[in-house]
DNA sequence: GGTTATGTTATTTC
DNA sequence: AGAAATAACATAAC
């Protein structure tokens, strides 16, 4: 279900309960101090790549979907409730998820310098990231919650078949322009990814993306698992340059 | 029934 | 010890 921006649109959603006090909290998540939550005002909603989190007076909340994660907001699905919070307006229910009970300050965890949807965002810091690790390939390495949070494997397909570059190119094999132009590629496909959430207009942008055919060259696209993390690759050989190790 | 899918983390293995 | 592979979790669609 999730990537960065689609993590951003729900906090968007949610954002309407900031301010209000929890009315009841319910579910089935580990490490959540369920009887703690009543009466607790959630004073902000923050989003690291695709984490949520809940801000409390004293401890955060982090909710992240994972795979399979699902969310109904004033409405409840089928299936084994991990965390549902009920405030004065409404109620969001959350499944399928992982839940966290955090008691350290934010700041202590999260680097927002990294996350690709944050102002805060630093592309030369994750340019750096990316060239310290010159043997992995790209399609690897642009995965890296640690390097740009919140890019999942839409945005990586879609960010590499911007910038014509082959997703099993070494990194360290990539003139640096283009990687720079990568990192760019990444913060700004998320961007629009967000506003078309917000615009609720349906996803004819994806170009590479579960699709078949290279909406440039109109060729057939490949669709490999490639890399480390084996994940599915859709490229167009005819248009993305492949950088392979030279030894 | 098998495969695949927008993800991460814990455990095992080398 | 530490990197790397494997398992684990949860769910729906084809």
């Amino acid at each position: 279900m999730p990537e960065g921006p689609r993590i951003a649109f729900l906090k968007e959603q949610l954002d309407q309960f900031v301010g209000q006090p929890v009315v009841e909290a319910q579910g089935t998540a580990k490490n959540i101090p369920f009887p703690l939550l009543p009466e607790q005002t959630l004073t902000e909603i923050k989003t690291f790549g695709k984490e949520l989190l809940l801000c409390f007076p004293d401890f955060a909340l982090r909710i992240h979907l994972l795979f399979f994660g699902k969310y109904a907001l004033n409405a409840e699905l089928n299936r084994e409730l991990q965390l549902g919070l009920t405030f004065e307006s409404g109620t969001i229910n959350f499944y399928a998820c992982d839940c966290r009970y955090i008691s350290e300050p934010l700041e202590q965890l999260y680097d927002w310098t990294t996350d690709v949807l944050h102002p805060s965002f630093d592309p030369d810091k994750a340019l750096q990231k990316l060239l310290r690790q010159p043997k992995q390939l790209i399609c690897d390495a642009i995965l890296e919650q640690s390097i740009v949070a919140g890019v999942g494997n839409g945005i990586k397909n879609e960010a590499l078949f911007r910038c014509h570059l082959h997703p099993a190119s070494v990194v360290g094999e990539i003139p640096e322009p283009i990687l720079k132009n990568l990192v760019r590629a990444c913060v700004t496909f998320s961007q629009e990814y967000l506003s078309w959430k917000q615009e609720n207009t349906p996803t004819k942008n994806w170009q590479v993306y579960q699709r078949n055919t290279c909406p440039r060259d109109l060729v057939p696209l490949r669709k490999e698992k490639l890399g480390k993390t084996k994940r599915s690759c859709y490229f167009c050989e005819k248009c993305q340059e492949l950088y392979a190790a030279s030894f």
